[in-house]
DNA sequence: ACTAATAACATTTTT
DNA sequence: TGTTATTAGT
C-alpha cells in the first residue's frame, strides 16, 4: 500500500502528478529514489498494469535497488512484470525481439569497450594507417561520440563539424574507419554498447509500426538520473513518449559528471522546451547531511552558471565545518588520514564501513592502501578491474560467445589460439587477409580454409578445421542445453580448465577461483531462470545477454564486514557515508589537469567536487599535499582553487592530526565527534607565518638539512595566506626574488635534495612563483619558490 | 611461437 | 610508478 504520508509535500506532488510530462529536480540526498519507487507504486495502485510502465536507470544496481523497494510496497508478482532496467538492457531486449528488422539476428553479440577498441585497432592497421597518429582509443572515442549524437557513418562523412575536427586533430580518415567499423560489426552480428541505442532509435524511426507497438505498450515512462542521458537516449525517450506525453524524469543538473561518456546536461536543462507544459518539481530538502555540509556544497556550486536554480537545505543539526588540511607530501597526507580513521574507530566508536576515502583518480588509492594496511585498518577498494574484465573470464566468455555466434570476430581472435593450439600470428594474418579479400568474416575462412586462397599449409589448415569443429560442436548444444551445463562442457573441452588448473602460483589459484566462481554463477543463473521463467529461458544466449551488460558482480556489499571504502568520486555517486575524506584536493589533480581547458570542463569538475562533499552525512574532511609523486616523479602542487569557492564560514582549515590541540577552535571536533588526542605532531606557530606549523621534532639544522628530509619535518597549512591559489601556473615572469637574491632564467642553483641545476623558466607571482629547473642528475622539476630550499650559485 | 626485455604511456568510465 | 604493448631473442 502506498502511504503518501511518508512523503514531504514536494515529493508527494511529484509522485501524484501523472497526467503529463514532469521534471523532478532532486537535490543531493533529497529522496530521489523514494519518489521514483513511490510513483511506480502509485501508478500501480491507480490501476496501471505493470507491463505498461517503463522505468529506465543507468546502472544495474539502481535498477535492482528500485525493484527491491517496489517489491516491498506492492506484491512482488507485479513488481516482476515491470519494464525496468538500464537503458541498455531494456533496449537490447527489444532489439533481440526485433533484430531482423535492423538486419541482425536475435543471437547478436554485444561488444564491450575492449572489443570495440580492438576491432578499431585492426581496422586502422588494415587501412595501413599509423596507429600512433590514429590512436585506437581516441578514434573509438570519436566514433562513440558520433553514435551518442546519432550521427551515422554516412552523416559523419557529410558533417562539416566532424570533418573539420578530425582534420584539426590530423585524423581525417576517421570517417572511413567509422564506416568500416560499422560494416565489420554487422558482419560479425555484433552491436557495441552505443549501437544498442543507435539501432533502437533507427528501429523506431524506420519502422513506424514497430514504434507504435512500443508506444502503445508503455503508458508511463520514468527515467532516473536524467542529467546523465546522452542525445541518443533523450531521443529514444522522445520516440516513446511523444504521443502520450506521460513521463517523469528525475535528476540533478548539479550532479552531472559523465559528459565524457556523452552525457549532455542540456537534455535536462532544456527538458521543458521539448516537453512544453512539463511540470517542474524541486526536491530541495536534503535528508542526508548536516547544515554545514549542505551549506558548503551550495556555496561551492553557486560558482557554476547555467543551472536550474534551487536552494537545497537541511534540517539536521549544524554539525561541524568541513576540515581542510594540508600536508607536506602525499605520503604524509595518507598517513594522517589513516591515523585519524584509526582514532575515529578506536575512540569515537565509528564503524569503518561508515567511512569513505574519495579521490579523483584511481592511481591515488595505493598510498592510502599502504597507510591503512600499516595501521591494520580494514579497507576495500572499489573500481579497478571488474570480475568480467579479468583475462580468464573474458577468455571463457569468448568461447561462450563463439558457441552462440561463431561470426563474433573479437571472440574468435581472443581464443583461436588459447589455449595454444599452434595457430600463430602468421596463420592469423593469412586468415585475415583472405577474409578481407573475399569480403567475408574470419570465421568463414577458419571454418572452411580450403575454399579460400589462404596460402596456409595443409597441416595448419587441419588445425583451423579442428578448432572450427570444436566450436561447431559447442554450437550444436546451444539451443537445448542450459547455460551451466554447456559452460562446464566448454571449460573442459576447450582446454581452458586444464590450462588454468595447471599452475600452483598464488595468482594461478586466484584464476582457478575465478573460473570456479564463473561456473557457480552460471549454475545460480540457471536455477533462478528455471524457477521463474521455465527451462527454455536458461540457455547460453540468455546468460550472455545478461552478462554482457553487467560490469559489477562484486557488489556483494556485505554490510557485515566493516571496511573503509576507497573509491573515485565518480563511483561514489549515489552513495552516502557518515564520514568522508576527500583527498588530493590540489590544482591539476582536482580539478584535473585534463579538464582545465574549457569552462565547461572546469564546471564539471566542480560538480564532481559537489558530488564528493554531498556524500557525507556528518563529517567531511578535505586534504591536500604540497608534494606528490606523479608518474614516479615528485611534483609540487598547490591547493585546489575549488577550496576558495567554498564559503569560509563552512570551513575549518586545520590539520586533522592536530585536532586535540585545537579544542579552542569554534565548532571543533568535540562538538559532534570527540576526536581524541592522536597526533605525533605537536602544533607550533612558525615565526614567518602565524599559520605555518612545525613538527614535534623541530628542524635542528640548516635549511639544507631540513629540506633534505622533507617528509615529516615541516608542512604548511593552507592558512598560509594565498596558498589557496586561484589559478595554476601563472604567466612567465622575468625574475623572482628569493631570500638569497634574484633568480633568473639561466641561473644555476644547488638544491638540497636534487643537486645542481639551471633555471629554464619562471612562472607565477608572489606565493605562486615557481621555477622550472633542469637538474644535472634528476631531470626537470618545478620548484615552488616559497618552499624550495636551494642556493643560487 | 613463446618468453623476456624495453619502450611508451598515463582522468573519470553507469553500459 | 605501474601497466601495457611492441620488439628482440632463443
Amino acid at each position: 500500500m502506498v502511504n503518501l504520508q511518508d512523503l514531504n509535500p514536494a515529493q508527494r506532488e511529484a509522485v501524484t502528478y501523472c497526467d503529463g510530462p514532469s521534471l523532478v529536480i532532486a537535490g543531493a540526498g533529497s529522496g530521489k529514489t523514494r519518489v521514483l519507487t513511490y510513483k511506480i507504486a502509485y501508478l500501480l495502485e491507480q490501476g496501471m498494469a505493470p507491463w505498461n510502465i517503463l522505468a529506465l536507470t543507468f546502472t544495474n544496481k539502481a535498477a535492482d535497488e528500485m525493484k527491491n523497494r517496489i517489491a516491498r510496497q506492492v506484491d512482488s508478482e507485479k513488481a516482476q512484470r515491470l519494464w525496468m532496467g538500464t537503458f541498455h538492457s531494456v533496449f537490447a531486449r527489444i532489439l533481440r525481439i526485433e533484430a531482423t528488422s535492423i538486419g541482425f539476428t536475435s543471437n547478436f553479440t554485444i561488444y564491450d569497450a575492449a572489443d570495440s577498441k580492438s576491432l578499431i585497432k585492426t581496422i586502422i592497421r588494415e587501412m595501413g594507417l599509423d596507429d600512433k597518429q590514429y590512436k585506437p582509443a581516441t578514434v573509438a572515442a570519436h566514433i562513440s561520440a558520433a553514435k551518442n549524437r546519432l550521427v551515422s557513418p554516412e552523416a559523419y562523412a557529410h558533417d562539416i563539424t566532424c570533418i573539420r575536427a578530425d582534420q584539426a586533430s590530423r585524423m581525417p580518415q576517421i570517417t572511413d574507419i567509422y564506416a568500416r567499423y560499422a560494416a565489420r560489426c554487422r558482419q560479425a552480428d555484433a552491436l557495441d554498447f552505443d549501437d544498442i541505442l543507435v539501432y533502437t532509435y533507427a528501429l523506431f524511426s524506420q519502422h513506424p509500426d514497430i514504434r507504435a507497438r512500443y508506444e502503445d505498450r508503455f503508458h508511463f515512462i520514468l527515467v532516473d538520473e536524467y542529467q546523465d542521458t546522452n542525445f541518443a537516449q533523450h531521443a529514444i525517450v522522445w520516440q516513446l513518449a511523444e504521443h502520450r506525453q506521460r513521463l517523469a524524469v528525475v535528476g540533478d543538473d548539479a550532479q552531472s559528471i559523465y559528459s565524457f561518456r556523452g552525457a549532455n546536461i542540456d537534455n535536462i536543462l532544456s527538458f521543458q522546451k521539448l516537453y512544453p507544459g512539463a511540470k517542474l518539481f524541486k526536491l530541495e530538502q536534503n535528508y542526508r547531511s548536516t547544515k554545514n555540509i549542505v551549506g558548503a556544497a551550495n556555496s561551492l556550486i553557486r560558482h557554476n552558471k547555467g543551472q536550474i536554480p534551487k536552494e537545497v537545505f537541511s534540517e539536521k543539526p549544524d554539525g561541524q565545518p568541513l576540515h581542510v588540511s594540508g600536508f607536506m607530501s602525499d605520503i604524509e597526507e595518507a598517513a594522517a588520514v589513516a591515523k585519524h580513521i584509526h582514532n575515529l574507530c578506536d575512540y569515537d566508536h565509528v564503524g569503518c564501513h561508515e567511512i569513505a576515502i574519495l579521490y579523483r583518480t584511481n592511481a591515488q588509492s595505493r598510498t592510502f592502501e599502504d597507510a591503512l594496511r600499516k595501521l591494520g585498518i580494514p579497507y576495500r577498494v572499489f573500481g579497478g578491474l571488474s570480475f568480467y574484465q579479468r583475462k580468464e573470464i573474458k577468455d571463457m566468455i569468448a568461447y561462450f560467445r563463439l558457441a552462440v555466434n561463431p561470426n563474433d570476430e573479437e571472440a574468435l581472435r581472443r581464443v583461436i589460439n588459447y589455449p595454444a593450439r599452434g595457430i600463430g600470428q602468421t596463420t592469423l594474418q593469412k586468415v585475415a587477409d583472405a577474409a578481407v579479400a573475399a569480403g567475408v568474416g574470419p570465421w568463414q575462412v577458419v571454418a572452411d580454409p580450403d575454399s579460400y586462397n589462404t596460402g596456409i599449409s595443409k597441416a595448419t589448415a587441419a588445425k583451423l578445421m579442428a578448432f572450427a569443429d570444436l566450436i561447431r560442436s559447442f554450437a550444436a548444444d546451444v539451443t537445448h542445453t542450459d547455460a551451466a551445463t554447456l559452460g562446464r562442457r566448454i571449460a573442459k573441452e576447450s582446454g581452458m580448465e586444464s590450462e588454468i588448473f595447471r599452475g600452483r602460483e598464488p595468482e594461478d589459484i586466484s584464476r582457478q577461483e575465478n573460473l570456479q566462481e564463473l561456473l557457480n554463477g552460471m549454475n545460480q543463473f540457471v536455477d533462478e531462470r528455471n524457477e521463474e521463467d521455465g527451462p527454455d529461458r536458461a540457455l547460453m544466449t540468455h546468460y550472455l545477454q545478461e552478462v554482457s551488460l553487467i560490469s559489477d558482480l562484486e557488489e556483494s556489499n556485505d554490510d557485515s564486514d566493516e571496511k573503509v571504502s576507497l573509491m573515485t568520486v565518480h563511483s561514489a555517486k549515489g552513495l552516502e557515508f557518515r564520514i568522508v575524506f576527500i583527498v588530493g584536493m590540489e590544482e591539476n589533480l582536482f580539478p584535473n589537469q585534463m579538464a582545465t581547458s574549457s569552462l565547461r570542463e572546469l564546471e564539471e569538475e566542480r560538480r564532481l567536487f559537489y558530488v564528493a562533499i554531498t556524500r557525507a552525512e556528518e563529517l567531511c574532511y578535505i586534504t591536500f599535499a604540497m608534494n606528490r609523486y606523479r608518474y614516479g616523479k615528485q611534483e609540487f602542487s598547490t591547493p585546489s582553487s575549488f577550496l576558495s569557492d567554498i564559503d569560509d564560514k563552512f570551513i575549518l582549515k586545520r590539520d586533522p592530526s592536530a585536532s586535540r590541540q585545537s579544542s579552542s577552535d569554534a565548532g571543533g571536533p568535540r562538538a559532534m565527534s570527540p576526536t581524541p588526542p592522536m597526533s605525533r605532531f605537536g602544533r607550533k606557530t612558525a615565526p614567518e607565518s602565524p599559520f605555518a606549523y612545525r613538527s614535534k621534532t623541530p628542524p635542528t639544522g640548516s635549511h639544507a638539512e631540513n629540506a633534505a628530509q622533507p617528509s615529516g619535518s615541516r608542512w604548511h597549512s593552507i592558512f598560509s595566506s594565498g596558498a589557496v591559489a586561484a589559478t595554476p601556473g601563472g604567466k612567465s615572469v622575468e625574475s623572482a626574488t628569493t631570500a638569497q637574491g634574484t633568480l633568473r632564467v639561466g641561473s644555476v642553483i644547488v638544491h638540497a635534495r636534487f643537486g645542481r641545476g639551471h633555471v629554464t623558466a619562471l612562472t607565477g607571482q608572489g606565493v605562486d612563483a615557481k621555477a622550472t629547473v633542469e637538474f644535472d642528475n634528476v631531470g626537470s622539476k618545478q620548484l615552488l619558490l616559497r618552499f624550495a630550499k636551494f642556493t643560487i650559485v
